[in-house]
DNA sequence: CCCCAACTTTGACCCAGATCAACGTATGCC
DNA sequence: GGCATACGTTGATCTGGGTCAAAGTTGGGG
């Protein structure tokens, strides 16, 4: 009933349209969710982490590709015993909404950031969730970054191009405020002129 | 327990990191979710339509403005009342997972169109997307169109300015694809030829 | 160890769409 | 009815980022 499976880098792991017939929890690496126009141009729609979700109840297909970012590791379910623990438990039920309504959350952030964000703004908000993501308390030493994808796959992560990838880091680079240590790892020398790159609202709202 | 209010076009109905004490829903007219960065530029992230909802069990405040396009009815509960309903009703939970589930995939194809459309592909599916939903079915004559928002929303909606939305606009006329009858109304031409201005897919995946 | 293929950087040039500006054209209010 | 205001169109110009091209870099396989 529980299975693993597992996917090299740059593996597809499902087409767009192919009949859902397992739901899979990501237990480690990265996949994208990307969507792709007639003439090859593409888009990523969403990333998946480890303890994220793929599959819907009641979504027999998916309405994009899913592709191994880096190696993946998922753990999948057969949908339909899946679909009954669902019904027969409202706590995992909740759970799945509040999956659901993360990602519309930062599929509207995203949406921001592709819509009317600049180059650098884009590069500067992408490295600024890294920083967040890997250092979630704020508290260790958050400076040391890995890239956890190729120039390409930032570039559409990004609405860009791979060149323009590359010489937004370049340009934050000469700016003093990221270092490579290497071309797939980097520090951030100064977390706040960063965000000040970032385009966003100093912060949220009327709350105080 | 039920209460209506009403909104003015252009009226602010909420504004980001407001605490929300009700939920709605819309009983008419077209309200917008739009987020804005620290410099004034803005973008929608959401459109709501008559039966859409506003407010989400778990969450006590929105990170996005709501503003009236148009005149806006909402019919609004009280959110303790509503939760507890939610709770106790999996009918309820399960259709608000569907309406979740449904602009999740809605913002997908709307991030595929910001990042990676061109203007005049960006203005063709917009025009696509009110005739489907002005003709479900594809039965009736579809070619008379209402445009439901200014030009000025409908640049915020795609990523655009209002002067390259009002370019292409003249410029699909030119083209013998759409026709206006006034600024706010028009006729599709030629339906098949508006798809192939698109970019879209064909058509889905490996589905028969 | 070296070579090959995949990835990255950098440069030169160009163009779609933004910006700036000016001029129509509806709509409601006095 | 006429004026004020918001909305829309069109033109001229500029520019951020795309495109094309070529030259580094690097890591894995033979």
């Amino acid at each position: 009933m529980k299975t693993y499976r597992s996917y090299a880098a740059g593996d597809t792991i499902l087409w767009r349209g192919e009949p859902l017939e397992f739901v899979a929890s990501v237990v480690s690496g990265v996949a994208a969710l990307s969507k792709t126009l007639e003439d090859g141009r593409t888009q990523m729609v969403g990333l998946l982490l480890p303890s994220d979700f793929i599959g819907r109840p009641g979504r027999r297909q998916i309405e994009f590709d899913v592709t191994a970012t880096s190696e993946v590791t998922l753990c999948c379910f057969e949908r339909r015993p899946f679909e009954r623990l669902v019904e027969e438990t409202p706590n995992v039920a909740q759970r799945l909404m509040e999956l659901a309504l993360d990602e519309l959350d930062a599929a509207r952030d995203w949406m921001l950031l592709l819509g009317r964000k600049t180059a650098r703004e884009k590069i500067a908000t992408f490295i600024e969730m890294l920083a967040r993501r890997s250092n979630p308390d704020g508290t260790a030493d958050p400076s040391r970054l890995a890239l956890p994808m190729t120039r390409d796959q930032i570039a559409n992560y990004l609405g860009l191009t791979l060149e323009t990838v590359s010489r937004q880091f370049s340009a934050l680079k000469k700016d003093g405020i990221i270092d490579f240590t290497d071309r797939r790892s980097f520090t951030v020398t100064d977390l706040a002129a960063l965000h000040d790159e970032t385009g966003d609202d100093a912060d949220g709202g009327i709350v105080p």
